[in-house]
DNA sequence: ACAGATGGTATCGAGTCGATACAAATGGAG
DNA sequence: CTCCATTTGTATCGACTCGATACCATCTGT
């Protein structure tokens, strides 16, 4: 038996994704960690459109987060907007810049080719990761950040018409596939 | 269809992964680097026991990877010695506390009890992600960092007496456990 | 109306990281 | 043997991250 299975190839993969990342940022002048938060507002609901949902995301704090709004607002990657309810709340959304390097940075070309190259089952390899991502999530405290529609709030009131069961506001079949902080993965047996 | 499969996962893996190693180490005044160098230095063999080969295993650079020895050092944890045969060559081991320390903070207790609680098949998905290692590495053009017994190098000439390929150099079985940089892994089919 | 909680920003200091320059040792080519 | 390119490691600098602290504005509950 290897020496800590799962972790060690897991830790491994964790390196090479981040040295790759660093690479493709680099050279559009962007550090990892701006990187990273470019791509969650990419990918996120309108409930999750906020720094304080970028800081729990990142797992970093929200004095950290400002400052990496900042340098990608100064790039004219984000716009930031007062929210009309709650006047604290800043919203944050993606110029059309944004987008698109978002679009070319969230998926790594090498890794993709990895992934044909290698024998996996791709499909069978993401159900695991998820689910031990999912059980790593409950064992740290961290929220899931999962997709709109694996949500347990998550309501079919018809064909292609939803709800969410914690805000009762109607969603689209977009909203239902995009990222959503408030994300609660169904009660599972075990 | 999820958007961006295993990736997406593998890339939430790695935010918590980093997250709860930042805290850990945090607690005894290391950053995730000095941890990453000194829980690699923890499994290397004597081939990869350098400055340089720490460079490569962290896809960073020379000058940083130094300023991240000297604290190791500085803190007691690793001990630097010159090489015998190369005098340009610095060899590093780990103090007793070191090695305590690695011991310590290689295994997120997190995360092991999120392997267990999760319902998935650690030894399969070990394989799936050794798999993936290999094919993204050929990929990125970067070392194996392998365990030696996996080596295409890597000769059984007895019941427990191996040899390396390369150096010609006899293997304990210690030594075959063991990550080596020098490590390329066997041709493989397709 | 007021107190506490919440969302965000500003600033500071320790530390990372890439780049550059540099020193020491090795290994060939002549 | 001498010269020179290469390799291994260190030192230093500037841009940047990140946690901590302090601070402001706004919301919420009593």
């Amino acid at each position: 038996m290897s020496s800590r299975p799962v972790l060690q190839p897991l830790e491994r993969l964790c390196s090479l994704l981040r040295a790759d990342v660093r690479q493709r940022g680099l050279a559009h002048g962007l550090q990892p960690v701006q990187v990273e938060a470019l791509c969650y507002l990419a990918s996120c609901n309108r409930y999750s459109d906020t720094p304080q949902a970028v800081t729990e995301y990142l797992g970093s704090t929200k004095g950290t987060v400002s400052q990496t709004l900042k340098v990608l607002e100064r790039e004219g990657l984000v716009l930031k907007s007062p929210d009309r309810e709650d006047r604290r709340v800043v919203r944050l959304r993606l110029t059309a810049r944004g987008r698109a390097l978002a679009g070319e940075l969230s998926t790594p070309p090498l890794f993709v080719q990895a992934l044909g190259d290698s024998q996996v089952d791709a499909e069978l390899l993401d159900g695991e990761l998820r689910a031990l991502l999912v059980a790593a999530q409950r064992a740290t405290g961290n929220r899931s950040f999962g997709v709109c529609h694996s949500c347990r709030f998550f309501r079919r009131e018809g064909k292609r018409i939803f709800r969410c069961g914690l805000t009762e506001e109607p969603l689209s079949v977009a909203d239902s596939e995009r990222i959503c902080r408030e994300h609660d993965a169904a009660t599972q047996a075990g």
